[in-house]
DNA sequence: GTGAAAGCGCTAACAC
DNA sequence: GTGTTAGCGCTTTCAC
């Protein structure tokens, strides 16, 4: 049988409510004896107090959830760790939830966490799908959007990157460095970043008054699978270009790859540009020149606000754009 | 004021007792029309039940956590991945802590966890430290181990890849292909998969009546910085090798680098072989030949096997040997 | 079929 | 300084 306050009082000869004060150190007006006395026998029985039963009465937590597609896209652990440092340094704890991108299971995932009464959520959406705000925005619980926002979410915080100029920035550069027939290799772009991305991507070529190619956008997904497969498609249909600019860096290493695959030389023949910087971005070679994402920080920064909406309990809402920063390496040639 | 079972019992003008029912899915005994009207009442009032009050009651959280050094490094989020699937497959929430091989972290994060009244918990220990074990051994709840067994905990079960045979055959493998003055690249030596890995290493060397080089056991970290750089020095050494046998896939991605930068061709002057498997081994130019580890299969293991703990009450010692698997890939030359 | 009531382990007034 | 007590929201036994 696991003990509980109960026998700590009985065993020290105290009443439950002086326990529970050293327990949680709000023991000032303790005597020094009696709290030297009950730690003692907490720790000769091997006391563990149920914060289950804490939470019944003080009505928190100390949990937070994490919704986020999948921790096993490396874009996600860096996010999650980033999260997970910012709760543990303040004593919170992170139930970890991958929702594939799955409305159903974004929709189970909420759920399950008001169930346990977390006392926030950070939230990687798949969409901006009303359902979902809906029900989030009845429930009082806080919610931080982080990476994507969604639109029907009122009242609550966003942490996202600015993909827009982070993408114009890149584009800019390759311009710069002489690669003029530049294509997009996008992610899914019904997906905010994607769209953001491109938006800057054009807004590149414009200011250099550059017409993009025809077909310059072809959409597929953010796995270097798909990049592989389709830039040796686009190598064997002879198309000209001389520069991609890819989604993300897992799209670009995949590009990267069928490239040298194809003996195309990088970054004289072709110039190579990812987005998010992470790890194996610098482990190929060429390393990749990328747009940083400051994925930690994001998952740092959506926590450090979620805890602050949880004790202020007032919303408020607010859009944070994390700066992205242009990270130049070997995968473009340098500029003359 | 969020609504509790009693105020559907007041809505539906029954007991508490017949809402819980109804909500937990054990109404098999009441009559379809109260049915009916509490779960209408529920849907009307957005009623979320309290699953911490259920816990108090009935000692099971539904929740289990996981110790892991680091979501970010990239072996262990398809770990936690496998881990997270089950869990929620069986209605169960996962808890996710990073330690970073601390002990102090460790200790806290056990702590925090069996205050929340996990389950169960999955464990990636730093070391065998017998502390940890006393007080795991000590608390009943059940804890399965993964990756590394720890050496002082009684009574639990362990889920590890064969590390041995693992190594013993990429050796093997590399003798085949030609290469026979091989290093050994090795994580912390502390740690008893990188042990395993170096027994068989030696034991692949001495079945081929090889002596194993001097000095071809260099120690470091599990990560493509420190090998690329370990890597450089050793041309600059003019060491006379082969080829490499690495303690994971990082520190043979890191490896690759240092050698495709000093010219050096993979794999016809020197032979590469990683460990792990993990996604961006096929992601370079040449594909790393790896030892596959499987790390969803480990998680996902380890959660049924934690499940079945929790159930059964009953704990089995038990150590879980799985498979790994040599994957040829570019990375070393073809076997003439 | 349904309800009454006890109690899970703890905290927080408030009383002394 | 320390104790009494009333719940927190739920499940479960047992009675009806």
């Amino acid at each position: 049988m696991k003990a509980t306050i109960k026998d700590i009082s009985r065993l020290a000869e105290v009443s439950t409510a002086t326990v529970s004060k050293v327990v949680n150190g709000k023991a000032e007006k303790i005597s020094l004896t009696t709290k030297e006395r009950i730690t003692r026998i907490i720790e000769e029985v091997g006391y563990i107090p149920n914060r289950i039963a804490s939470s019944m009465v003080t009505k928190r937590t100390k949990t937070i959830g994490l919704i986020i597609p999948d921790i096993a896209n490396p874009f996600f652990p860096e996010l999650a760790r980033g999260v997970e440092d910012l709760a543990n340094k303040e004593g919170y704890t992170l139930i970890l939830c991958n929702s594939d991108n799955d409305l159903k299971k974004e929709d189970d995932y909420l759920g399950m966490l008001q169930e346990k009464m977390v006392d926030g959520i950070i939230f990687t959406a798949s969409s901006n799908h009303s359902a979902v705000s809906l029900a989030l925005n009845k429930s009082k619980i806080p919610v931080i959007t982080v990476e994507r926002n969604i639109d029907g979410l009122m009242s609550q915080q966003t942490i996202v990157a600015n993909n827009e100029i982070g993408a114009f920035t890149a584009v800019k550069h390759m311009l710069k460095c002489g690669y003029n027939k530049i294509l997009y290799l996008s992610g899914p772009i019904k997906s905010k970043p994607a769209q953001e991305r491109y938006s800057g991507y054009l807004r590149a070529l414009k200011e250099s008054n550059i017409e993009p190619m025809k077909f310059h956008l072809i959409e597929g997904y953010y796995s270097g699978d798909w990049s592989f497969i389709r830039v040796q498609k686009i190598i064997k249909e002879g198309f000209d270009y001389d520069g991609i600019f890819c989604g993300n860096d897992l799209i670009a290493l995949g590009a990267l790859k069928a490239l040298q695959a194809s003996d195309i030389d990088v970054p004289n023949q072709v110039g190579l540009v990812g987005f998010d910087d992470i790890y194996m971005a610098q482990m190929v070679n060429p390393e990749l020149t990328t747009v940083r994402q400051p994925n930690y920080e994001m998952g740092y920064q959506a926590a450090e606000n979620l805890l602050a909406m949880i004790d202020n309990e007032k919303t408020m809402l607010n859009l944070n754009l994390l700066k992205t920063r242009l990270i130049v390496r070997g995968s473009t040639r340098s500029i003359n």
